[in-house]
DNA sequence: AAAAATTATTGTAATACACAAAATTTAGTA
DNA sequence: TACTAAATTTTGTGTATTACAATAATTTTT
């Protein structure tokens, strides 16, 4: 089965959108997210839908079936591989490599990928520190901890809270922290569990209490 | 400058036949070699030439403009850079690497392309030996020898004839023999200078009369 | 100079993706 | 429950890219 790239990365788009609304990724979420209007979305979204690769209910947004996930999984696993070969081998900065992770992604060839896989070393994480699925779709499951949990130069991705009061989402949102956002750990504080955390391009300090109350998904 | 897959295609196939034709590429001959119809052969070149990559003279053929050759030489480099890290890092036979490079000389990024140089260890010939043109363009030129130089193991690329009759010449197209078909030999007899060479599928002996009018150009 | 081969033109088609405007549905709210 | 606002789909267009058949023109061969 090959896909276009548009519709490789429409796969690849509502994977990751899934893990943040298991129920069914909005027509706007995924319109925002690959920067085209909502109706192209839903034209996509038929199309994928056709194939069997998506299950969408008009107004209700769309999930993968297991063709589709195992399809979007593919094009992950092969985005991560060559983002650690670039990094790795070609001695790129892990924040250089996107861009053409994004094009190599889409390269066809099982074997290329399995003997790429192998030359790397088999890894397990991408330079970003995102599990890379194996050749059948599995992906390594992770832990989830409270942030206080962490030490220093850890790192994880935010996936819910344990209080839930307006107050505490009111001030994960003046942080910019929502579930998915990538959370890494500069440094903690032994007197009070206090810490300095990297939120995207922000860095700040945040007390016990707060660590306390996020879980967080490591790698 | 980017452009199409498909334009990087047709640009790559006229660098290839001007070498056989260097006084302009036929529009029959690109559609044999992309096989595709004549019509859209037109098409393209026009397209080409609207952009300034091909001298085209309709009914006369095409030529790449400098510009064109640099784009040209571009994926052409690329691809086999590929092929020197399929084969040599990730131990593909040298056989089955063709279709694999066609999809990645099409990715976009000079910066890769430079790494890659460097990290394959500044490679001169692809694993079919091939030269591969540096980043400015420049193919390092090859030697022109008489076939009957050349020693067992010993391989190139027929680019013409010494003697010129027609008995010779129906005698070359008889073995398949043209200018820019790849010769390997396989085997020399001291005795009479006699050879077993490889054609594409197929092997045959030649006398040594044969092997000293035909030139070869060595990699 | 006519016939054959090659090539260009013209008109058409398919594919793939995207968007604006209008219509519909859903969700929130009074 | 009714109504409004937001989200979503429909419909109708538009563009870009590539390809081809049929026909016309040109070049080459005989």
């Amino acid at each position: 089965m090959e896909f276009s790239f548009s519709a490789e990365d429409y796969l690849k788009t509502i994977y990751h959108l899934e893990k943040l609304s298991p129920k069914g990724v909005s027509t706007n979420a995924v319109s925002e997210y690959i920067k085209t209007k909502p109706s192209s979305v839903t034209d996509m979204l038929k199309k994928l839908s056709d194939k069997g690769l998506v299950n969408y209910v008009p107004y209700r947004g769309a999930t993968l079936t297991e063709k589709g996930r195992l399809a979007a999984l593919k094009v992950v696993r092969k985005h991560r591989l060559w983002e650690v070969f670039l990094v790795d081998k070609l001695k790129f900065h892990w924040d250089e490599v996107h861009e053409i992770a994004e094009q190599l992604e889409h390269v066809q060839s099982d074997e290329l990928v399995a003997k790429l896989d192998t030359f790397l070393g088999n890894p397990d994480f991408d330079p970003h520190g995102d599990p890379i699925p194996d050749k059948d779709g599995n992906v390594k499951p992770t832990e989830k901890k409270l942030l206080s949990e962490l030490e220093k130069k850890q790192r994880g991705v935010c996936v819910g809270v344990k209080e839930s009061g307006s107050e505490f989402l009111q001030y994960l949102d003046k942080r910019n922290i929502t579930i998915g956002t990538k959370i890494n750990v500069l440094g903690k504080e032994f007197f009070d569990g206090s810490m300095i955390i990297q939120v995207g391009p922000d860095q700040f300090f945040i007390s016990k209490k707060i660590a306390e109350n996020l879980y967080i998904q490591t790698t």
